[in-house]
DNA sequence: AGCATAACCGAACACGATGTTCGGAAGAGA
DNA sequence: TCTCTTCCGAACATCGTGTTCGGTTATGCT
């Protein structure tokens, strides 16, 4: 299983990913880490994570295995930095988006759904369980505000899973609608629900 | 990344459990297999699957290595048989509770949490990625009859990947709410949003 | 109870992957 | 140009895996 660097399995660590202090502004470093991530990316979408080993990595980037260690702890960390890139740039279109009127608790699914369009290998390679803590925080904050009937963390824990596993399926499926179908259909099965678990002051939208 | 035998990343293998053919009536045999199996589910929750090594396994279950190559080709063998059981075990009880009224296409959620709540061990051990095709599929098969306004698909991927996550939730929290409460508020929310997804002609109820 | 046999055992092995160490080469920035 | 950082390959120790072997025990059957 994947490993989980920040699942929901058990070990959950906040997990630094680089494992020295080597020069960013060095055009060696940045050139010998996008290689490797690069290179990571691509196996993983070839044959899953588990499959792959660091060898593959090395030859595939054309890095030396000293290089490799010297940049990052392991596998696990050099895959958490593609997955931190990724979430920054994710989480900061989710700020610019703005608080979204109360009564539409589910409108950061287009965004959301556009990105993982505009990433498609990365997503591809990413699997769905890395998106759960993001999503599920954002959509937990976004509830507490409200009212609720049913407690914040099962409500928000039932929507972020369904929209990963959406998401999930939306890759692996190679992308068969648009982003914005995507996000249409999966707004009209989340807000009905959402709805339904607040309390009936804000229903009436 | 959790570790998908049959899951959502990558290699999906219908996958046999055992290896040979060793006498299923045997009391040797018996003994043995469900040494490693406890022995595996209790190490599982205390180190997680990946951190769980064959050795291990042989030590807690005072087996010999080579016994345990001659029942299981390896780990993820033995895990497969784990799930072999409480799959058969829940896909019995979904199939023994029949078919459900067609404007209730939340029923087999009651049955789930009572199924896990009764096995909680094997739950904590197995991880929230092998329920997901089981209940997918009911999900799927279970709305299949009625005309659908979305991709029964998606539909069914939503809920199922929902369902998962709460359970996992649950799991994990330490069962805070009894299964009958758990199931009543899951039904709250997936009844809505399959309501919204289907045509309107059995939205009456 | 006695026998044939199937299941068990430990020790040892080959293999593959991991992560580290070393001295030296080469590229970067100033 | 000069210095310092980064990169390199080769070799190494370590660990986990899955297999082979000859010998020991337990089981099912008569």
């Amino acid at each position: 299983m994947l490993i989980r660097v920040n699942g929901r399995s058990g070990v959950s660590v906040p997990y630094r990913t680089e494992v020295a202090t080597l020069a960013g502004n060095d055009r060696r470093v940045r050139r010998t880490r996008r290689l490797l991530q690069q290179a990571l990316v691509a196996l993983i979408t070839e044959r899953g994570y588990e499959r792959v080993t660091v060898q593959e990595v090395l030859d595939r980037a054309d890095v030396g295995r000293t290089t490799f260690y010297a940049h990052f702890r392991d596998k696990d960390a050099l895959f958490a930095s593609c997955f931190d890139d990724l979430r920054a740039d994710l989480e900061r279109e989710l700020a610019a988006m703005g608080g979204s009127p109360p009564d539409d608790p589910a409108s950061p699914i287009g965004v959301i759904f556009e990105h993982a369009h505009r990433n498609q290998p990365v997503y591809r390679a990413v699997g769905a369980a890395h998106l759960h803590d993001l999503l599920f925080s954002a959509l937990r904050d976004h509830l507490a505000g409200h009212g609720a009937r049913l407690p914040v963390e099962i409500v928000a824990e039932y929507h972020a899973s369904a929209l990963v596993g959406v998401l999930g399926w939306w890759v692996r499926a190679g992308f068969p609608h648009g982003p914005e179908a995507m996000a249409r259909m999966c707004r009209e099965m989340t807000q009905p629900g959402v709805m339904a678990a607040l309390t009936e002051i804000h229903a009436g939208g």
